[in-house]
DNA sequence: GGAGACTATGTCAACATAGACATAGTCGGG
DNA sequence: CCCGACTATGTCTATGTTGACATAGTCTCC
């Protein structure tokens, strides 16, 4: 059998619901997928090339509006098997990038005025995302997808998640504005003079 | 000036505190910031040598254990001012994989049973992260590294966002764990006969 | 009637990342 | 005394990912 990538996972997922064109699939790993897997669109047409070849998925094919013809894939029943193997499987990628986090640790080499905006414009950014998850899952529970057997109660979890965890990383950014607050005041005070002495009794080297 | 990708940001944001081998920086890119930014030994090596081509960081070099020589390196005034400048930027990379939720996703395609096994391995994962992240953390606090002019403030915020950020993200663990319970026993009762007879009504096709 | 957005499919080149391999000295345990 | 782990630097190939380009019909607003 055919080795399928994480990324081909991700569009047995996308499709585990019912049939969608390659556009729809682009939209969906932009929007709701996109939240936690995201992919290009030059990605995702090789890729349902090659779960088509797979045996994964198949597809009717009609008149497209452009010079090709519009394909709606669905999963085969291998499709739906090889899927229902993997979900089941513990997460082989663990790995996480987090440019803020990165910016963070590094918080020391930067001018603190600076890092409060960053982190007061990264609590707005999480508010709008707070505030967008709310009205998705405020239109899935007047569905009633929090009853399990619901087709998209999982949907509906990933939202419970992001929920869950969004306000607090919402309170650290701003935690962390005013800390930024804190520390250029305490710079400033260690400072006494406006001139080019710098304090280096603050700051002892450490391992 | 030559453009820096995420990576070398990522090195110049572990050399911020003070001199590292190559050796040193695959270990951090491991533990301390692995938990936000991961890189490779194979990627590690060539980006600080372009680092080094930029100006950005320079090094000392001293016999090695092996046919090849032992590199410290160390940021220039040129590399900790591009630092300075990237860290009060609003970050670029906002695109963020998370399995688990990819899964939880497609839940409808997935035997319950077998759902249940994995929330609860994934839960367990993170209680041990959190461990680790507790136990560093009073490592930190017992330094006085929560007061914002101390040099290590900024891996202590991290930490405060990891501790968080994980408590909620188990407990979601262990909440969908229990709904995959709750999921097979209305499966098994909405299939009355252990025969092969699915039972359609309860999965109505919505879009 | 024209400009721009949307539907729809695909390719291409460049860059990022992972995993395995290669080399060689030291240090500790069995 | 050998084996494996650790220190230390690097290369190679394959795969994953991004962003830009190409094509063309429809629909909407000005």
């Amino acid at each position: 059998m055919a080795t399928v990538s994480a990324l081909g996972y991700a569009l047995l997922c996308a499709l585990h619901r019912g049939p969608l064109t390659g556009y729809e699939l682009v939209q969906r790993m932009r929007k709701p997928i996109g939240y936690y897997w995201t992919a290009q669109q030059s990605q995702i047409y090789p890729e349902l090339a090659r779960l088509s070849a797979s045996g994964l998925i198949e597809h009717d094919a009609e008149a497209g509006p452009g010079p090709r013809q519009r394909k709606t894939h669905r999963l085969t029943a291998a499709g739906r098997e090889a899927l229902a193997a993997w979900l089941v499987e513990p997460p082989a990628l663990r790995a996480f990038r987090d440019e803020a986090i990165l910016k963070t640790y590094a918080l020391a080499a930067a001018d603190p005025d600076g890092m409060r905006e960053f982190y007061l414009a990264e609590a707005e950014t999480y508010q709008r995302r707070l505030d967008d998850f709310q009205a998705q899952h405020a239109d899935l529970l007047s569905g009633h997808a929090d009853d399990p057997l619901h087709p998209q109660f999982g949907a509906f979890a990933t939202l419970e998640l992001a929920l869950a965890g969004t306000p607090p990383r919402i309170r650290w950014c701003r935690w962390m504005a005013e800390r930024m607050t804190e520390l250029a005041r305490l710079r400033r005070e260690s400072t006494p003079a406006e001139g080019s002495t710098p304090a280096s009794r603050t700051s002892p080297p450490d391992g």
